[in-house]
DNA sequence: TGCGTGACCCAAC
DNA sequence: GGTTGGGCCACGC
């Protein structure tokens, strides 16, 4: 693992951590728990440490998993029990933030 | 110091 | 219901 992130990318992996089994919070709530709207900034942290947390927890808004990443992400969420919601899109499904969607 | 990049968001057509 | 364009932010070279 690299050396320990800086200030920016810890919060986000703060947050990442504090996300409890079962819910999820989107990239925008994420920024903005840090006083930004660098929704984009989260997930480039997320791109780079994702690795090291619970990335399928932070999803996108609307419900919808990572770009590239909705496969791997809904095997975390069935076996966590993370309401899903079936969907017309390639990914073929969509998280029920209506249900699980985690604020602190 | 400055520009390009990205696991984004929202409003509009 | 989908696609398009513009905006915001932190990071790396």
């Amino acid at each position: 693992m690299p050396q320990p992130p800086a200030g920016f990318v810890d919060a986000v992996l703060a947050v990442a951590a504090d996300i409890p089994p079962g819910r999820v919070a989107t990239y925008g709530d994420v920024a903005a728990l840090l006083g930004s709207r660098g929704a984009r900034a989260v997930g480039q942290v997320m791109a780079r440490y994702g690795s090291e947390v619970a990335w399928w927890r932070v999803v996108r808004a609307g419900g919808r998993p990572p770009t590239g990443h909705a496969s791997r992400a809904r095997e975390h969420y069935e076996a966590e029990g993370t309401p899903l919601l079936p969907a017309s899109n390639e990914d073929g499904y969509r998280i029920d933030l209506a249900a699980c969607r985690w604020r602190p």
